[in-house]
DNA sequence: AATGTATAAGAACGACCATTCTATAAATAG
DNA sequence: CTATTTATAGAATGGTCGTTCTTATACATT
């Protein structure tokens, strides 16, 4: 006898985490979720609970179906600098299809904004951000492999780290200027030194 | 006949960049620039319009106060990596006097939380860049002087803007980790990175 | 066709917010 | 002391927000 699962509510989720992502936590209202989403008032409290519930769960969802398919490229078989290069690019690419001023990466916004008030988003992000250092490890020292070097290896740890952060910077960038060229130049010059320095 | 200026008064910008710095904009209230800054409801108002100017002239007082003296030691005397280094460890001692985890840079907030909302902070926000990225080309060109290289010199414009992107990264960190090595160990890295290009 | 449930639409509510306004005190100038 | 200006304290206002509740509708089962 029950009705059964409509459209609108299958894509609840990434409807309000795309809202989340381009306009941040504080800026988006629920009627603006209710707009957007085509799920009524009701229907969102009784799947999510509320705002908050609903932003973690779009953060949630931001990490399965966006970060993690990023995350696999850093995994895979190519040599390490090109898988490294390869996952700028992804997003990169994203970006292009939007158009910029780009949203940015949704967890790094969220590291910003609404991280250090809410102790469960910060949890959240820093389980991705380690989820990612760890596959930068992994794509460093494949690339190590190869390295025919003269002066003494980095500290991959420190390295992968420092990818890590460094690329947090390039996302707030995505977010404010309409200068496209800008992220692919972060990335020419970040493999640049990483080729310098591994060689 | 007038009443004197109080001292409150004179303390309205830094105790309400403080406030706007370390929690962002939408979550500090009115109620606490009252409550943290002394000064009461109408004198903000008649002072500075509203929250978004005080805001705004905010984000001008840390300019002022807190990058500028830090943009002004990439224009010091000592060779270029090193003043390079000394800007990074500059912000890092601010870190490590109040403890982590820390408020960031107001200004690399402001570019995520309401830079894309707002065009006037943007462009407040991008002239920022813009200063930060020309003294990081000044001190980069004094590095590339002492350079006895043996590989081909990166192009210095795009490498400057490299080094304002990636900071930004530092500074969103600053804000979700307690663990204030991160911030040390970035710095390191990045040092040792630039050395072996340019060396 | 009748029934029961899940949904939509939006009214209603209480809290909070930015802003304005009023009343009052403090301090200087004449 | 009086007048004037500047400040404080906080009440009042109007709007918006998140949340809850009510009512009506659509659909699958019986």
């Amino acid at each position: 006898m029950p009705r059964p699962r409509l459209e609108s509510r299958e894509k609840l989720l990434p409807n309000a985490m795309r809202l989340f992502w381009e306009n941040g936590y504080h800026v988006t209202s629920m009627d603006d979720l209710v707009k957007a989403t085509g799920v009524a008032r009701g229907g969102i409290y009784s799947d999510f609970g509320g705002k908050a519930e609903l932003f973690r769960a779009s953060l949630d969802h931001y990490r399965e179906e966006i970060a993690a398919p990023a995350i696999a490229i850093l995994y895979s078989e190519q040599a390490g600098l090109e898988a490294i290069e390869a996952y700028f690019q992804h997003f990169i690419a994203m970006h292009k299809k939007r158009g910029m001023p780009g949203p940015g990466c949704f967890i790094a916004n969220s590291m910003t904004e609404v991280g250090p008030h809410e102790a469960v988003v910060q949890a959240m992000v820093n389980a991705h951000s380690e989820e990612l250092r760890a596959a930068f490890l992994i794509a460093l020292e494949r690339a190590k492999g190869v390295s025919k070097t003269g002066i003494s290896h980095p500290n991959f740890d420190e390295l992968a780290q420092f990818l890590v952060t460094s690329s947090q910077g390039l996302w707030s960038y995505a977010r404010s200027t309409t200068d496209f060229s800008l992220l692919e130049s972060y990335v020419r010059i970040l493999m640049d030194l990483l080729r310098a320095r591994l060689a």
